[in-house]
DNA sequence: GATGGATGGTTCGCGGTACGAACGAGTATC
DNA sequence: GATACTCGTTCGTACCGCGAACCATCCATC
């Protein structure tokens, strides 16, 4: 019952627990931006282009109220901008600010650097085919594009 | 620059994003049993043994006084009791309460339901490499034992 | 057996997160 | 132009997470 070693892990526990490992990198490496971790999910998310608060919440997976909230406090900063469509007055679009994508590019491209480091214990080959599954999984379910799809440029 | 459809997912994208995906999955199943997901991490930790504060601490990622209050709303709702350790009169140990192990239970069970279903998409052999590719990561970077053990048990 | 540091937890104040309900403004439909 | 619908905000509430300050106990040392 009790953790034994080298007990072979159920895909289920693996599963949950790189994803403790990845949220507890993500928030450490925001934290040293000065940013919170959902803070720095916004940033990534508008790194390509800015969006709507409405296809925002979907991406992001939060309620419209908890969106406003978390893009007033960014904005405050400086890192977001808030500018009205022009075909539709009701419409928010919500955009980097200079100084946000500055921000959004150093930490994208730091905690790139942490996630990269977590599997360096696998082989080439490996990290490839973990890639490839985890892909697989991650378009099976449709998960929305909170992290940036650049790292392809990253060899 | 965009999202191709077909592009090649590198690690650090797919291992953020299946982190965001059971993350999501997680606390939804939290919200459907009255929990947050820190409150069902909490029980699920617990689940095999009780825990000191300290311990408990370093096991979440939290600081004292973040375990503090979530022990706290978590023992207001009867599901954890803190009991006084009888070799230290300063300690603490955390435990389930009779309910909160019922409850602990259902979630778990739910909770591995959902993510089991995840890697649907996969066959079984892929599953496992999955599994045994995660597991290394996990290992390798020292997480905690934060998502029970048991699930070989289940198949 | 007194003293002076570690150690285990709590409390407090602060800012951030997340939600639903209610609301106002704009758009669309008819 | 009335009605319904959509977009986003505001408000109230509960929760989360942290550091700083604090208290009580333990322990090492004298």
């Amino acid at each position: 019952m009790a953790e034994a070693v080298g007990e072979r892990m159920g895909v289920v526990t693996a599963l949950v627990r790189s994803a403790f490992l990845v949220d507890a990198v993500y928030a450490d490496s925001a934290r040293e931006y000065g940013l919170t971790q959902q803070q720095g999910q916004l940033l990534c998310v508008l790194m390509p282009r800015s969006y709507g608060m409405g296809e925002l919440g979907e991406v992001l997976g939060l309620a419209k109220s908890s969106l406003s909230g978390l893009v007033d406090r960014t904005a405050k900063r400086g890192l977001v901008r808030r500018e009205t469509d022009p075909s539709d007055s009701r419409a928010v679009r919500v955009g980097l600010t200079e100084e946000g994508g500055r921000l959004a590019g150093e930490f994208y491209a730091e905690t790139c650097r942490r996630i990269e480091r977590l599997p360096s214990g696998l082989g080439d080959d490996e990290r490839q085919a973990l890639a490839d599954l985890l892909a697989r999984v991650v378009r099976d379910n449709e998960v929305p594009p909170v992290f940036m799809v650049l790292d392809e440029d990253q060899g």
